[in-house]
DNA sequence: TATTAACACGAAACCGTTTTCGTAGTTTTT
DNA sequence: AAAAACTACGAAAACGGTTTCGTGTTAATA
């Protein structure tokens, strides 16, 4: 079991000092060209590779960036992660990544388990309760300490930081309309407690695409489903309302949904058509298959790497702060088998 | 922005040295009641926390664990890294992830960023690629110098370490015990090139239970599909090879056959019946529901993630070796729709 | 009262780098 | 030939902790 070979090792070998050996390594114009290849040669006939956690605490910065979501068994999370981590590592970062399991508790635990020291900036999605609690102490507490923070999807106005965000209501308005120019009328909306800014948001747009097409929203058109997974009150829901579409904000009302109108009979998507949120495994695969919202995560990631690897590397060089963005990433409708194109 | 206070700022601030300091806030018994009291009073009203890589650095170990897999949006490597997260945080560890995304190249890249000093042990899963060169000489130089490595569900014999595996050839045999007894004759078996031990392992079972139940293998029911989603095949093969049942050795294998099938108007279960491995979103939420092999995702990673941080334990405070292990876990057949009781 | 033990704390080494600064020895300049 | 300027390298501080060991004070023992 050959341990890790260290400056120290090389410099004692070769005689020399640890300085000359750091300086021939990195190339210096300090050192000879004789110890620079003696030195070099030695070091790669012993696969030297420094030591990053000496290098962290020397340089004062990690290359690694903490992920906190709130889910990791799901679709739109995953892809983001996927994004974050291809930009990440092809600019030489790690990425740690922590599950807030959409705990408020847990989100903190584990802010405060990265913020001493391991990384060099946050990116992450709000978990279920710390919107519901609205308190972003732990946010600002890290803000506070000067550690770069970006914000995706699930985000607060509370706290001045780069954020990453979808143009929900936008295309939430668009899904509707298009609904509506296909003859819909009756047009339901599967939502989830609208602590979500997420969900707030899919519901302004549903809204604003009825009123500006002339048709006043029916409150009873609009469901409600609790934060698990408690979908019975859905059969009756599309029974009683006389429903012809139904929008939904994630892939697995939408899929639901659609099976229970299936049970019943009803055709899709001539009696009743269907778009729901995230452009998944499940959309793809469902039988019709279901036009779905994709949100893009995997560039939404990308985006949220670079914003916060911009920022770490401007602050190690320049003083000058760069202002807070946010940036808007733009959905696309994809059309499947469960509308009426 | 308030910078993070140190030991040094502590020891200046209350005329004390640093040592003092660290061992007051250890509640060293070396330390005088009133000077641990004030030194801990000042900490905690300047939130003190000991900066992580400082720590890792004197203490030569992370608390970071290294996770390596293919993929990250797929069902199954996505329970397996809940399940080692889960486990790792409640134990104080912190886990760094990076994808292979089925590459050799990129797998050997991230091993070595994380093989400096980032990390006490890895975790990982081999990329398609690795198998398939069947070259571990990156496993080997890690495990030669000493870090503990864990590998799970894709695994190799030319590597000595603890692994974590599914019973693949005993769940499909069962699995497809169970389509014979339903009175299935003609069992199709869609598969990935065998370089994949996994699905070697998972048509050892399939043809064992063929022979083990009196009905000879008949290689034309055996379909090999390509690395990336190139399935144009299935349609043909079902239809030349008068097949009754097919058992995929993934999800989307699965769906997607039972799609074609449903397509051409063949009856779920009566005419043709279907079991795919993982228990995803994919067959939850399929019409008919999709009898499925459950891999218990979190429970592998659970087990991985003690077993690593077992050894690394172990490692820390004595020289005695630990023999190597391979936890085998059980998995399970959900049975749903798509499949005859 | 002299000796020993217990107590409370500080100095310093150490983990593995990076980087500043000082200085022999050589070369160039005048 | 003396002064100035390079060249090539080493010593040492620093990053922020942990830990061993030494020591001055006080309390207990003989």
């Amino acid at each position: 079991m050959r341990r890790k070979i260290t400056l120290k090792d090389i410099a004692r070998e070769l005689e020399v000092s640890i300085s000359t050996v750091s300086k021939a390594l990195k190339n210096s114009a300090e050192i000879g060209r004789d110890t620079k290849e003696k030195v070099q040669a030695f070091a790669k006939l012993y696969n030297y590779k420094p030591n990053n956690i000496a290098v962290s605490l020397k340089n004062k910065h990690t290359k690694n960036i903490g992920v906190i979501i709130p889910d990791i068994v799901h679709y739109f999370f995953t892809t983001v992660f996927r994004g974050i981590e291809k930009y990440a590592n092809s600019h030489g970062y790690n990425v740690i990544i922590c599950v807030s399991d959409e705990s408020f508790d847990k989100e903190v635990i584990n802010m405060e388990m990265l913020a001493n020291g391991s990384i060099d900036g946050f990116i992450m999605a709000l978990s279920g309760e710390t919107q519901l609690k609205n308190d972003f102490s732990h946010l600002r507490e890290v803000t506070d300490q000067g550690i770069p923070l970006v914000l995706f999807d699930r985000v607060t106005d509370e706290i001045q930081c780069d954020k990453v965000i979808l143009n929900d209501t936008e295309i939430t308005h668009q899904a509707i309309t298009k609904m509506i120019k296909s003859g819909k009328r009756r047009i339901g909306l599967l939502t989830t407690e609208n602590f979500f800014n997420v969900s707030t948001d899919r519901e302004a747009g549903y809204r604003k695409a009825l009123t500006d097409n002339g048709i006043s929203v029916d409150e009873n058109l609009i469901l409600t489903l609790p934060f698990n997974e408690e979908i019975d009150a859905i059969g009756p829901f599309i029974d009683n309302n006389d429903i012809d579409a139904i929008f939904a904000v994630n892939e697995i009302f939408a899929i639901h949904a659609m099976g229970i109108a299936q049970g019943k009979g009803i055709k899709v998507p001539e009696e009743i058509s269907f778009i729901g949120f995230t452009d998944g495994w499940l959309s793809r695969y469902a039988s019709p298959g279901l036009t779905s919202i994709a949100q893009h995560g995997d560039q939404m990631g990308e985006i949220a790497a670079k914003m916060l690897i911009d920022r770490v590397e401007e602050e190690l060089k320049s003083e000058i702060e760069i202002p807070f963005r946010t940036e808007i990433v733009k959905a696309s409708i994809v059309e499947r088998e469960s509308t009426i194109n």
